[in-house]
DNA sequence: GTATGAAAAACGAACGCTCGTTCATTTTTG
DNA sequence: CAAAAATGAACGAGCGTTCGTTTTTCATAC
């Protein structure tokens, strides 16, 4: 007869993942081995099989369980605002500050990139797609003051600003850059965002 | 006496690299291997160790010979523009058009920045940063119709939306939004860039 | 509380394999 | 004919995974 889950295996998984995820982010998905894991978890090579198959099953693991946009995309779906820029102002705040909370994850995700070629992202974005894309459709048709009415640029543009805000801020910003940008960045990047780098006299 | 350098060396050092540049494109550093690179190439195994000392020398020398901000940049400092847009508009497309003719590089960039941190790719922002900066400080300066008076500002969000625009187009959109985005995406990059997502009216 | 015993978990040596690199040798080059 | 280039077997190391065994856990029966 089948034992119920016990705490402490599920115990020793979370640590297998927590040390698993230190590791990917650190040094990358193939130059991390299971004896590194199972060290930094703080048990023997072989017991790390008992709670996953294979050291992919590990990452897989990892971007089902901890990726943030489940605890995101409530929030983001839920923010409120009369105008489109309120909108926009309130959900690039949240995005920002939560995802902010878990810079780390976001290393992961091109490691994800590079070395799976995305596989696991798209497969997350598929999910995401359906639920975030009617939002900004419902932007564009019922909200006015944009200057475009495709859902699919609004959508892209959006996310492409953030995109590009952690990377240049995070990535490379940082390291070359780094004293040259306000600490504001993110609200120069919103600005920027809604307004252009251009003054409206100029347009 | 040492021999002069000869033309079969030259052209089998350019073929691991070409070997290489397509293995590390296809699936990243660490999971290619030096046999596949020797077959791939058409030589023995043994006989890469007579062009490059090492498997990351190999690397560094794709970043070193391959890297196509070398035709890029004179483009750029180059580029023309009476107004501010004007020379925008146009350094965006010179470097659309020239980085889009590379397009594997740029997958290579990241596989560099996830499996070396970014450390070369840091040392050539290095080099390229102080040849940059003068050429949009002088527009900051100089033209009139900019947003800001921040030269960290322009030249990042300008970079950024480039890198925004190629990894959304190219590594994220083609597999997963393929279908909702305009052909002639780079300019609504640019138009949005310049512009705003707002209409005038609403600011 | 305590003893029981089967399932769960932990252990670590061992397996088969691939890795980057070296090296003695042969072939090609100019 | 000497330097350069190419060869491929061999080396030591590390890899992911397996497996036989021991230890721990915990619902159950006392």
């Amino acid at each position: 007869m089948p034992r119920e889950k016990s705490k402490k295996g599920e115990a020793t998984r979370l640590a297998i993942e927590d040390a698993a995820i230190e590791l990917f982010m650190e040094q990358g998905y193939h130059a991390t081995s299971m004896r590194q894991i199972a060290e930094r978890a703080g048990l023997a090579l072989g017991g790390i099989y008992n709670h996953f198959s294979s050291k992919e099953a590990i990452f897989e693991g990892i971007i089902i369980d901890k990726h943030p946009y489940k605890q995101i995309l409530p929030l983001v779906l839920a923010a409120e605002g009369e105008t489109a820029e309120e909108f926009l102002s309130n959900a690039f705040h949240i995005i920002v500050e939560e995802l902010g909370k878990q810079r780390e994850f976001i290393n992961l995700m091109f490691i994800e990139l590079v070395e799976f070629k995305g596989a696991h992202g798209a497969m997350m974005l598929r999910e995401i797609a359906p639920k975030v894309l009617p939002v900004f459709e419902k932007i564009v048709k019922s909200r006015k003051g944009l200057r475009t009415t495709n859902p699919a640029i609004l959508v892209r543009s959006f996310f492409g600003m953030i995109i590009s805000y952690f990377i240049t801020e995070m990535l490379i910003a940082n390291s070359v850059l780094g004293k040259l940008m306000p600490k504001n960045a993110a609200d120069a990047y919103l600005d920027l965002y809604l307004h252009g780098i251009l003054k409206p006299s100029e347009s």
